[in-house]
DNA sequence: GTCTATAGGGGGATAGAC
DNA sequence: GTCTATCCCCCTATAGAC
């Protein structure tokens, strides 16, 4: 009640630096880091133009640093709830749903509010996206798990010898970044029976899905 | 004898307006729609910047030009595969394996040749990509295939739900979209174990771990 | 730290000669 | 159909006042 500022809307306003990453990462994840201009950002942001070059050096090491703030709590999760199924798991068999689960729940969990849901989308689509700054910064955090997770794989799939793993990892990523990205694009189709918005239901089904494509067998693997 | 940094678009004397898309197609899937400027494309093509104006619009009535060249015959060809799997199929089941197959086929086989290849980077690029030109194109064109391929997936999986079925198409298409954009990212990872060149064993692979996901059931039980 | 103002470079699109 | 030349816009980045 002690707020009374010269203009308009909801000035109990959080650090400009911060600001300017909440309306980067969403405008990025809406139009692309290409077809979002500094300009844009500042306005959403509603601070002054030349307030990211001050807090961030250029365009690019601002799309870094979008990247860099999520990805570290997001992975350390993914690390953390592996460790507890391998854990659970002993030295006996890994159940594969858990890895796959201990993968995907994080960043599934963050379309539960606006936001997190941007960085999802953000996510989703950086795996196709050819801006070289932030595929970049994303593949480099990215190495942090794929290590362990590549090792848990291994022990949840005995006897799958390591290009089979390889491209089973590939194509299970593909499900996790098209349902990150292209959701809402299936809830209109499906007439909004078919919605994201239910995190336990898609992570229901997304899990089941990618098991079962990682425990198939290719039937002719050697054509004419 | 200027050499293009990108592709040889190297036909002695091809008309103005296909080399225009050549390049403008392979330039468009590296570095997606808004990074790549008229005056590259132009460049790429040699040829000059005004023909880009005077055979299409604008920009964005070239990007619609670059898919609807390809779409057309694609999805032509992913039709009467289907056509021929249902025939054979006669009053009886309809093979999953075989409509997957009628899909995923054409969209690979372009992976043949470099020019193809572009064009499949292309097409697994759009699914994520925000380009506004680019997606409603896109997605018109497929709209052809999208009811005929439906119909079949639910005579294929009898018994299944709408809602299931479309969310497993949508994982599907993700498996699909993300090895067409991604799969070199992935040969770089494998050491080169993982090749997508070897288009019958990536068909291979793909429509079994496809197949496996769609005929999956969700434990929605085992939750902790 | 935050602003105004501007430099300096590309971008898409067009006019008009040939 | 193809070229040169150009308009005018928006972009990133920076300089310097406050």
């Amino acid at each position: 009640m002690i707020e009374s500022n010269v203009s308009d809307v909801n000035d109990s306003r959080a650090p400009t630096k911060d600001r300017i990453l909440d309306a980067a990462e969403a405008l990025f994840s809406e139009r692309g880091f290409e077809a979002t201009s500094l300009r844009t950002i500042t306005a959403a942001a509603e601070v002054n133009l030349a307030a990211v070059n001050y807090h961030f050096h250029s365009k690019d090491d601002l799309i870094r640093a979008v990247f860099a703030r999520r990805i570290g709590p997001l992975n350390q999760k993914r690390l953390e709830s592996l460790k507890a199924c391998l854990d659970a798991a002993g030295d006996g068999p890994v159940a594969l749903e858990n890895v796959i689960r201990a993968f995907v729940e994080p960043v599934l969990l963050l379309r539960r509010d606006p936001q997190g849901a941007a960085v999802g989308r953000l996510f989703g689509r950086t795996y196709a996206d050819p801006s070289g700054a932030a595929r970049r910064t994303f593949f480099d955090l990215m190495k942090e798990v794929g290590r362990p997770f590549t090792e848990a794989f291994r022990r949840a799939l005995p006897g799958l010898n390591q290009v089979d793993l390889l491209w089973k990892m590939h194509f299970s990523i593909g499900v996790m970044a098209h349902t990150l990205a292209g959701a809402e694009h299936l809830t209109v189709i499906s007439g909004g029976l078919c919605d994201l918005a239910d995190v336990e239901g898609t992570l229901d089904r997304i899990v089941a899905y990618i098991a079962a494509g990682m425990r198939a067998t290719p039937a002719k693997l050697n054509r004419s």
